[in-house]
DNA sequence: TTCAATATACTGGAAAACCAGTAGAAAAAA
DNA sequence: TTTTTTCTACTGGTTTTCCAGTATATTGAA
């Protein structure tokens, strides 16, 4: 925001601009965020930038009320971006933005405090609504973010019975095609105790032989 | 192409702007790319359109000289819409459009008959350069593509040893947990059998147990 | 500090997978 | 048709996994 003249019309709501900054590395998408915003001058799209070290420099100097993020940008990812902006300005709303969904890096976005999340598929009305909102505190997430969000809830509470450090671990090496001896001596311990571990495993994830278990690691992204 | 002197045919050309159809369910790609694109006047976006039905529904009536075709649209699937568009009008150019890039897809569309590939990271330059030459009949893979290609090209002759049907089926059940005897039961054939089968895959995979082989197969996408 | 969870380790026995070689029948390719 | 590939099946033996208990040291939380 630049120094604007302390007149009356600029305090109220109408006159001041959510001031915006789009960082997304596709030109196409940036524009069309451009274009789309455009039309409401409620709005003020400050400027843009492809990647995340230019922001966080941009940063040092300017504020922003609203940045929309994309998830996957060149050199730093959506999850750490978010970080490394709230411990330079924590003010600063940040809306996640991606094409694909995918429920863990959503859940890790939120964590570390994005104030909504939309797809890439959102209309300008989503769009402009989803920024009109978080700047004013709110949180915004479209329907479908919802339902991805429900949906993976309900599954981790499901199928993922926790495992510990050391399984986790030990859960890669069996998928790595490792026998129970190599894990054993790789890491300094009795192979009956790698079978512990298997056996542990097996249990928790409720199949009955290694390769379950390393199709379901698949699936879980545990590998 | 470069520096040509203004002859009769480049004059031509410029009267007559390429017609381009933009094929996307993303409002801000799409607006993104009108945009790019309006700049430069030897080009013109026709129209505009979300999903596959409707496309097809307007080339019945009309025609254009370049499709850009976003391979993720929520109906039919980008690979499926190239045959399609193809049977319709065999002349269209269609200019494949993804934000990620499968080798797998893109290899599909190409066989399918897509003369460009291009990443949603494009550059308005490339996008213009890109459009231009489908347009002149030549291809347009970007040098980002074009690795991609390569790497899988390289990698598909090296570690895929061909499975036969009944191999990759075997695989395939030996993925989803189950034993020896279970598949001979479901097959109706000798658990013997599977054993070589399931032996035949570990030489051919060169691994040497059941783990690795799911592992690989999980990741050629076998399963 | 106490208690619970985790990681460690063992016994012993059953089941399944793994290895190597051979070979006939069926299907596909030449 | 002939040849090659694929699918089928076997013998015999080794290794690994799987299962059901038990048990102790370590770590982290209450």
């Amino acid at each position: 925001m630049k120094a604007q003249p302390l007149t009356y019309t600029s305090i109220s709501m109408q006159h001041r601009p959510i001031s915006v900054l789009i960082v997304d590395d596709h030109p196409m998408v940036v524009e069309g965020l451009k274009t789309l915003l455009s039309d409401n001058h409620t709005l003020m799209v400050k400027t843009h930038f492809t990647n995340g070290k230019d922001t966080l420099d941009f940063l040092e100097k300017e504020i922003v009320d609203v940045i929309l993020l994309d998830v996957n940008l060149p050199d730093i990812n959506g999850v750490e971006m978010v970080k490394l902006i709230l411990d330079k300005r924590a003010t600063i709303k940040i809306l996640g933005l991606s094409t694909y969904s995918e429920p863990s890096i959503i859940n890790q976005m939120i964590k570390n405090g994005v104030k909504g999340y939309l797809l890439k598929n959102a209309t300008s009305d989503e769009l402009v609504n989803a920024i009109t909102q978080v700047d004013q505190g709110n949180f915004y997430f479209g329907s479908e973010v919802q339902k991805i969000l429900a949906d993976s809830v309900s599954q981790e509470s499901k199928d993922s019975p926790k495992l510990t450090r050391r399984e986790t671990h030990i859960l890669r090496l069996i998928a790595d095609g490792k026998t129970t001896n190599t894990i054993a001596e790789e890491l300094f311990i009795s192979p009956l105790t790698v079978e512990t571990h298997r056996r542990n495993l097996m249990q928790k994830m409720e199949v009955s032989n290694a390769a379950s278990l390393i199709k379901i690691a698949v699936e879980k992204k545990l590998i």
